[in-house]
RNA sequence: GCCCAGAUAGCUCAGUAGGUAGAGCAGGGGACUGAAAAUCCCCGUGUCCUUGGUUCGAUUCCGAGUCUGGGCA
């Protein structure tokens, strides 16, 4: 084996990832580093479908359960923890398998994503959020064309939050770099990537399902108790799926059949979303299980594929 | 059986003072460097229920029929 490879197994939600991550990590002597934004939060279990407790006795997991859901986190974050992690596998002379969904997270871990421009004070933002309702998103978008016009060029004005952090950038004078620019692969490992995805329809009817056995298994307490820990709408950890439609619903938004729905929504929406993100890499090998009759044979691919490298 | 209201996109409906039609949702595609499960952008032709009539021309007006709601018996 290659030293410092590293293997990620990435996908939509619900496609099946966790499985298809413990048994790889069994095969090659690995441990799992997650690369999902919400099961990084502890007390978040039934809404993020993170792994059981049964699952993770299997293999190691690394980054699941490490940041209180009242806290602020970001991707800057997450390139350390992730790198640490890394860092501590290889030492045990393992293999680091990435396995989630986040793109910018994964991404943070492939480039040498730079994080150096700080985020200005919380009131800097707030403030440049008023004016962006006040005057409405033109007014933001026209500051930016002045101060960073190649910035400008590639945010859409109605993006009101990448129009802010870009502002933000250019008053440090150091703008935000372009993804297609800036390509520096982190030298530290070399990475195989495989994206698992099914049929259209299998993946939507999956995730409906997987939304009703959340709901059965108790999202609804799960909510409720963090509302109770003093989290609020406006939490980031509460912007989840699964999450702000439930207390939309404690709000007395819609009901508990139109909650659920917005979450199926929501979700197969997202899954589309993460679909996008995971065709920019060249590199990525794809594996399509709807065209597998069993577990036992898209694994046999799969590793058939990684060990070839 | 009678009366009333509907029948238009996969769904819910709008509309056309008569010149073959458009919103929301669903669905599809895309972007992405400190909230990323976030945020944002783009994509709408369908027997306008059927059939007669009026008309240069009907999805639109009138008649009949069919179906679906609701009401009265």
């Amino acid at each position: 084996m290659i030293d410092n490879k590293i293997i990620a197994i990435v996908g939509p939600t619900a496609v099946g990832k966790t499985d298809y991550a413990i048994d790889t990590a069994l095969e090659f002597n690995g441990e799992i580093v997650s690369c999902d934004s919400m099961q990084l939060y502890k007390y978040m279990d039934i809404g993020s479908a993170k792994p059981t407790k049964e699952e993770q006795s299997l293999v190691k997991h690394y980054l699941i359960d490490e940041i209180d859901p009242r806290e602020n986190f970001s991707v800057a974050s997450y390139q350390v923890m992730a790198k640490k992690a890394i860092k501590e596998i290889f030492d045990k002379e393992k293999t680091p398998i990435i396995a989630g969904g986040t793109g910018l997270y994964l991404n943070s871990i492939l480039y040498d994503m730079d994080f150096s421009i700080k985020p200005q004070d919380v009131s800097l933002r707030r403030a440049l959020e008023e004016q962006a309702i006040n005057y409405g998103p033109d007014y933001l978008y026209k500051k930016l064309v002045e101060k960073d016009p190649e910035s400008a060029h590639r945010i859409h004005p109605n993006n009101i939050k990448k129009v802010i952090r870009a502002l933000e950038a250019a008053e440090y004078g150091k703008p935000i770099e372009d993804f297609k620019t800036c390509k520096k692969k982190c030298k530290d490992y070399t990475v195989q990537m495989v994206c698992l995805t099914r049929n259209r329809d299998e993946l939507y009817d999956r995730i409906n399902k997987r939304v009703d056995i959340l709901v059965e298994k108790g999202l609804l307490d799960e909510v409720r108790n963090l509302l109770d820990m003093g989290l609020n709408e406006d939490d980031i950890s509460m912007k989840g799926i699964g999450y702000k439609e439930i207390i939309g619903y404690f709000n007395n938004l819609y009901s508990l059949d139109e909650a659920i729905s917005l979450v199926k929504k929501n979700t197969r929406h997202y899954a589309k979303r993460q679909l996008t993100w995971f065709k920019r890499y060249e590199e990525m090998k794809w594996f399509n299980l709807s065209l597998y009759n069993t577990k036992d044979l898209a694994l046999e691919d799969i590793f058939k594929w990684l060990k070839k490298m």
